[in-house]
Parts: structure tokens; sequence; C-alpha cells
DNA sequence: GAATTAATTGAACGTTCGTTTTATTATCTC
DNA sequence: GAGATAATAAAACGAACGTTCAATTAATTC
């Protein structure tokens, strides 16, 4: 047999790119075969080769992929205020929101970059060192401001990015906690960490230890 | 050829599993064959077999005894006296040096889980899930004599050991801080987190925040 | 020093891998 | 409706995989 009746290019590599994501996060790219991956699309796995011309570059185009998609939500989401408390907020909760709702990307993005060349694994770093560059840049305003305090701003960053990612680890949609409670406690957490001042973040809800601290 | 000179069983074991630790943790289990391992240790494929059955059970050893190694030394770490805040920051101390003495175990023990059997997954799960049943117990503790302010004990016991355990993800030793510096920085970021009151950590000192907010 | 045991080699097994090639059919263009 | 093109199937490629087996030699035992 040859051409399938229905067949349809844009379809078939949406369904690849798809079932890629999925059956990557699952068995890791290692252990995915492409022939694996053609029966899940429902293809020979010839057929995958018309879209991507290796395993590493159906790979690659995945985490880059995804690593843009996390850069433009930032930018959409990047507050206009220069409040140093309400960007951070907003950069825990697009952090949040976005490795939720794609932890299948985001557990291939971050467990099989080993799996890429050289040249490639820098491209991908370069993208996550600009992202992670945002978040220093809001810790070093909020400690020169006077409103964090933080011993160590790159050290900081690296200790939220961690806890917050780690989110995609236990997190399961529809069991104890919703995606918003999840994101409150873990602004909170955020907060707090960093030792935000009261009122100088919008968002979150005051974070409570200084009250008590006070009442001392 | 066969025997040669020299050769010792016991040698050759301990030198499969720590060759094995570094190629796993580098290249990834899928990705490392039993070739290049013996080719690492130095001798054919087919000794190898002589110590692990399987390719799996290589993996889970090394899985296992990580495991294992991890629950005694918190048992040798934990302290006798009651205080919440003692008792966490000895668990966040001997966590942070854990992790960073074994860092390609521990590469190897959080990413390769999905490449062991059903049974064997759960057997490790088990002792994990025991580890931090401590780290809970801990924080209800402090909750409970209203030394922490804690909003969810689970989910902040996740972020915490995320965070911690993250360290090894970007920690190279003989770089720009030591580990003294970083399991410094980590208490006071974990004791800022569940909002520990002054005075009450005899370990770490002075949280800090509490102070300037006594000030305002 | 002969017999036994421990440690390893070298070659091979069947399977699966990523990928390529060729042929075939559906769909689109005019 | 003929020709061009897009999308796939089917079969095959060589290489690499985990693993097994028989042979061989070093070390140990008595």
């Amino acid at each position: 047999m040859a051409r399938t009746t229905g067949s349809d290019g844009e379809k078939t590599e949406a369904a690849v790119r798809e079932a890629a994501v999925g059956l990557i996060a699952r068995l890791g790219y290692e252990a995915m075969s492409m022939r694996q991956l053609a029966a899940e699309v429902g293809v020979q796995a010839a057929a995958l080769y018309r879209y991507f011309p290796t395993k590493e570059d159906l790979l690659f185009t995945l985490m880059r992929e995804h690593m843009e998609g996390l850069l433009e939500a930032w930018d959409d989401a990047r507050p206009a205020a220069a409040d140093p408390a309400a960007r951070l907020a907003a950069y825990v909760e697009n952090h949040i929101a976005f490795h939720i709702e794609r932890r299948h990307a985001t557990h291939v993005s971050n467990m099989e970059l080993r799996s890429l060349s050289h040249e490639r694994l820098t491209q991908i770093l370069k993208m996550r060192t600009a992202y992670e560059k945002e978040l220093r840049a809001i810790l070093r305003d909020g400690a020169e401001a006077g409103i964090f305090e933080t011993d160590d701003v790159g050290l900081t960053a690296m200790a939220l990015i961690q806890m917050m990612t780690g989110v995609i680890v236990w997190f399961r949609p529809g069991e104890r906690l919703s995606i918003s409670e999840v994101t409150t406690t873990y602004l909170s957490m955020t907060m707090r960490l960093v030792g935000a001042k009261i009122g100088a973040c919008s968002a979150a809800r005051p974070v409570g230890r200084a009250t008590e601290a006070v009442a001392l």
C-alpha cells in the first residue's frame, strides 16, 4: 500500500509531535523507538522521516518550541510595573501555570538534554539562561530596593526555579489540590523565602510571618 | 585468553559499580551500553554478567544502595532533641551534604526510575517515601508547636526537597561556592520558607527578617 | 604438583535499532 | 481526466544491542 485515504501532512506532523512528547515523557528519549512512535500515530516508521530527518531532530524541535513558548509566555505575562514584588509574583504565577499545563513537554526539556548534540544543547541552554536571567534581575532589583532579603541572588534564583519546576513531579490534575491552590501556596512560600517585606507585594496576600514577629 | 593476572572479583565488582554510576549519570541508563561500561572498567562485556545477572539488576542495585545509604545517613544524623527547628536544620544539612557528595548516584536514582520493573520501582519509592515522611513529621511538629508557619505540610515538604536536591544540578565542587557556604544559604532559605520563629533554631544563625519586621 | 575453583576472554545468538530505498496510491492542479 | 505532487507502505540495510556459551588461564586448595 501507499498513501492512505484522508491522509494529511499537517495533521500527521501534529500527531507525531503530540505522541512524541507523551512517549518520551513516559519512556525516555532513548527508550522510545521510532516504530513505537509510528504505531502510536497509526503510521509506518518510514513516514516519520517525511517530517523529521532524524530522531534527534524531532527531540530538538520539541525542546526548542517548548523553550520558545516559555519565553513568549513570560513576555506576555511580564508586568509593566517596576515593583519587584509584583514582578516576582507574576514570574512565579506564570512559571507554575506554564509548567503544569505542559508537564510532559517540561519533563522532556529537563530530562533529555544529554541526548542533544553539543551545538543544540548550547542553543537550548542559552534560552534557559535567558529565562533565568529574568528572575535574577527581579531578585537583584528587590534586594537593592531593600524589599527582598536574599543572601545570594544567583543561588536564590536556582533554588526558586528548582522548587517551582518540581511541581510537575508530583502534581496530577484533578487530585487533592487545584492549580490555583498550588500557585497560591507556592507564591507565599516564595515571598517568605526571599524575605519580602509586607505590603510590597500587590498580587500575593500578606506573607504573614512578620505580623507575628512584631507580636513577639 | 581467559583469566588475567591479578584479577580479583571484589575489585572488579567495585570498579563496575563506580564506572556504572558515572556512565549512567553522564549518558543515561538506556544510552549506556554494557560494552561501553565494560570498556570503562577495562574488561570484556561478558565479564560483567558474573556480577550482575542483567543490566537492570545493576541499575537496581545502585539505586537501592543509594537509598539505603540516605536512610542510614539520616538515622545517624538525626538529633536526639525534640526541637523541630533543630531537627529541620539537621535534615537540611544532612540532605545537602549527602546529595552533593554523591551527585552522580543521586542523578541516577532520580532520573532512571522509569527503567525499573514495576516491582522494583515500588521498592525504591517506598524508601523514598519513608525518607520524605521524616521531613513531613518535622514540619508538622513545628507547625503544631507554633514554631513554623506552613500552609500545607505535604506541599512544603515537596517544595523543600525539590529545592535542596536541585543543588546537584548546578553545584560543581571547587567553583564559586563551597559546600558549607551553600548549606548555610540553603539553611537560611529553608528557615524563612517555613516561617521559623527567631531563637527557635539552635543550629542555624538567626534568620534575620523578623528583626527588620520588628523595626518597621 | 595435581585438582579445583575463580575470573575472564572471544565468538556468537537472535533481536531491535535508526534510517534508506523503492514502489504505490491519494489528492490537487489545470 | 491527465499530469504532477504529496503522503504513505513495505521491505530491506548495516550496526548495535543485551545476553549466552564454551574455552582458557590464574589463583587457591590439599
